[in-house]
Formats: structure tokens, C-alpha cells, sequence
RNA sequence: CCGGCCGGCACGGGCGGCCGCUCCGCGGGAGACCGCGGAGAGGAAAGUCCGAACUCCGCAGGGCAGGGUGGUGGGUAACGCCCACCGUCCGCGAGGACAGGGAAAGCGCCACAGAGAACAGACAGCCCGGGCCCGCGCCGGGCUACGGUGAAACGGCGAGGUAAGAGCUCACCGCGGGGGCGGCGACGUCCCCGGCACGGCAAGCCCCACCCGGAGAAAGACCAAAUAGGGGAGGCCUGGUGUGGCCCGCACCGCACUCCCGGGUAGGUCGUUCGAGGCCCGCGGCGACGCGGGUCGGAGAUCGAUGGCCGCCGCCGCCCGCCCGCGCGGGCGCGACAGGAUUCGGCUUACGGGCCGGGCCGGCGCA
RNA sequence: GGCCCCGUCGUCUAGGCCGGCCUAGGACAUCAGGUUUUCAACCUGGUAACACGGGUUCAAAUCCCGUCGGGGUCA
């Protein structure tokens, strides 16, 4: 459909507070040695992407700023490999050298299958339990 | 040559390829979006320590309380910032540091030691006279130099003087008062007088002078689903509410009466980037800076945009190899601190080197 | 993004306003000894801290300034 199979658009980016919210009440977590990603199942004929960086992870913004790009890069170029129809927000876990783009891709890909999996599977019995009593 | 001091400047690798991000312009498309072009983090963007602009609160009036500043003069929109000068202290010096008003308005504190710690007094002691049991633990009088303690001891050191002493007298220094001269002033300097009467702490309370209304872009303005039924204006009176801690003042609300229909959450738009702006030249000023002229257009995201993968060149550091060095080759790291979130002026803190000044100081050597 | 508060033994705290016998007290924990056949409890003793850097003062945990940490709050 996209003419550019590596490009992002804003169309593919998690935005707003609430949907953040959402996706932290109501996914379904997996947890690997640098990442934590939260899936919940979006309706759309694509996956769409949201970081967030703790601020114990690393107290330095840049290095903050450098996960987010990595993890974002990551997600760019191994779109057609990642599993459709999903909000995800990837949680870096820990800073430093061991956050390579080659790392950070191997688990996006492995953990979003694995939450993508129990995301559907809790949401297929019982009708959408999503009524959030707030 | 070595060591050191001060000030200023531009920087934060460069070029190229591919894949991407945000905004703007143009074009295409019904639209999602696509193509082309342009722009896209810092000197500290940081900490949020000050000062403002801007916005709202009843336009902010008075009093009390509270907070801040603290040599003088200037600069500035303003400042707790900057400049010049003064004073004190440190350094051989270039220079550096300083919250640097008032302690004879008052209160408070000054541990330990010491006789005595703030107002005088006399522990050990000295001297004179008298008495005596004449090697006295006696009486009367004079005295505080000397001794010891302490961070600090009632002016310091020296000389005269004396029974011993004492600003008792004298010189110098300090202190206080008065006057002359220089300076806008802080202050400096000189002369005269007094003869000591005034210990320290105000980053303890306090006094004096000056400054400060409060909140902060999550300020605030507009559009406006769902849901819920109320909301606004006028008159009246005991009460209540409000932006800062209180009072006065001020404004608003509520009960009952009359009149009129809009108010507002999620979400969105604006605020949002041209401003005490940058650069160049000239003039004034010791300087901070000011005045005049010319010129430039340079982020606006909203879970938050500058990145990723490569190639070549360059710098520095480290490691390895070639015979030590010189030099050559290879590898690693591109190296620090760190990223806008309304915007400016400062301060503070973090941090890698480089360049400049016919700059300055000390030491050594040579001429 | 703004505003506000707090840093004391391993942990929770007292002291701070009003500086000095603070060589910093207490509780729990820990170590050693005693008691007990042993364990617990109890008794005695010990180890152990003023976040960091400057300044004011004769003297700073305390007062002032600056860093660095930790926390709260506001749509």
C-alpha cells in the first residue's frame, strides 16, 4: 500500500495521553533483557508505535533521547516482519552500550509476537472487557 | 627557557551516498498521501538561583506582618548582574578574595580555661608605713606594670617618672572629636585637641536606607462531542466567598422577587515565535555601555522532530607490530558536558581542546 | 513545564528554631561475653552516622551560599 516500505509516518506513531493510557491499563506485557512491551490490540490494519523511557532507567536526556531512536529505527526497519494491528509502547530497560540496533531489533521482534499473542487471547473470550469503569 | 597571572575570540570534526523525522512554500491527488525546493538544538538549551517581558486575578489604594538587597559612583527595561573607583585581608609580584551599613537604641550570647568575659573588679603578687612571737597565714594605705588562661583581658611599644606604679608625662602607632585641602562620593591627606571614655558576634533578634501585590504558559483566550440540567442580569439584607498571612477598602455570591437564554468537560485551535534581536561601520566614554547609519531573516515539536547504515579525509589519545628513537603500518574510540518546550538579560554548575594579546609578573641563562 | 519540601549509624529517628561539656543520644538490627543442658528472652560491653564543597564565627550537625541526591504537588 505505502509506496516506501521504511518510512514513518505520524499516522504510525502513539499519540496522545490517553492512548498511552490505555495501552498501559489494558496490554499485555513481555519482558526480555533490554526491552518490556506492552501490546493491545487496535483495530487497525497496522501496528502503531509508542516509547517511554523511565527516567530511572538513565538520569541523562540524551541518552534517553538515544533509546528512543534506536527503538524507533528498529521498529522502521522491521516493520513488515512485526506482527499488524496492534498499539505497542516499547520500554527501554537499560542504558549503555549493550543497546545496539541489531539487539534492540532481534527483541522487538520476538516480544511483540509474544504480547501480540496473549493480547488476542485475552481479548477473543468474553466481549471486550476494554469498558474501563474510570 | 621555566613557572605563573589576566583578558578576549571563534569552535564543539569535514565531505559524499542510501533509508528516515518535523515545519514552511510550490505542484499533483476525491482522499490517505506523493514529488520538488528551503529551514531544523546549546554555550551552557541544564540547575531554576535572581531580574524582566507577557497573561489573568477585583488594576493593585492604605496599614501591619513577611521577604530581599547592603562601600561609593555609574550602566541597564530591570536585577542579587556588569563596569570604574574606595577600604580591609592574602600573595615577592602580575594579581586575587570580600553579604563590605549600624555594636556610645535596646535585648541576647561569649563553652573550656582563667582572679576576672563586659563592668568593673583584684588570684598570685609589688611597694610604703605600723605592729609583732622579727624566716609573720597580722593591720592600714597605694598599685596593676609583671605572671598565668584564653579566640579575645579595659589602648600597643619605647623612654622619662616613681617607694612601687599608673596616659602621670613625652615621641610614634591606634582610637575619639574638631577644622583645612583634594574628590560628585565612598574616602584620602594634613593640622589641632582629648588623654582612653567605647572587646567580639548583626550569614542571633534587631535598628537604618532602598526595593517587592499575587500567581504563573498546566498563565490565559476561542471553538466545542457525550453527559448532566441549569446558567446569566437587576434590586434587597443578617451571612458567605475571593489571589498573598491579616485588617480596612473593593468585587462577587446566596435566600425570597423580576427579566433574559446560554454555560461547559473530553478533544481541538490560538497564545507560539521579530525580539530590551544578530552582524558591520562611524562617533562619544577609562570602562560597563550609549547614540547614529547600514544590513540579515534563521526551530516551533506536543509522549515530544536532527537519527540509522556506510565510504574517504583530518585531529587527538591509547594499544600492537617493524631493530631503541625518528618514522611507517594496523586496530579502537570521534570522543567532554549535554538536547529546545512562551521569550529575553544575568548568575551558578558541568566540560574537551585550540587560537590571539608586539599583554603582564617572578626566577635562571646569554648579550 | 512550574511550585514546594527533605537529606544524621544497616533501618527508623532525637538534637537544629536558641552554635560550645556532641567524643552526636535512643530503638530495632549486628558482633563479643555472661546466664541456660540447648534455644529464645534477659544482662553487660563493642562496631557504626551529621550527603558534598565553600563562607561567617574563637568555635558549625546547627547559621548563610552553591552543588548532588530523594520526595510531594498542580491539567
Amino acid at each position: 500500500m505505502t509506496p516506501r516500505p521504511y518510512a514513518f509516518p505520524r499516522r504510525l506513531r502513539l499519540r496522545g495521553e490517553t492512548t498511552f493510557r490505555n495501552v498501559f491499563r489494558e496490554g499485555a506485557r513481555a519482558r526480555g533483557g533490554i526491552l518490556q512491551v506492552i501490546a493491545r490490540g487496535n483495530d487497525l490494519p497496522e501496528s502503531r508505535l509508542g516509547i517511554s523511557v523511565a527516567r530511572r532507567v538513565t538520569r541523562s536526556s540524551p541518552e534517553r533521547n538515544r533509546l528512543k531512536r534506536l527503538v524507533r529505527e528498529a521498529f522502521r526497519l522491521n516493520r513488515t516482519r512485526l506482527p499488524s494491528g496492534l498499539d505497542l509502547v516499547v520500554c527501554p530497560l537499560v542504558p549503555g552500550r549493550a543497546f545496539t540496533l541489531g539487539a534492540v531489533a532481534a527483541e522487538l521482534e520476538r516480544l511483540s509476537r509474544q504480547a501480540g499473542a496473549k493480547a488476542s487471547r485475552a481479548r477473543s473470550p468474553g466481549p471486550t472487557g476494554g469498558g474501563a469503569p474510570r
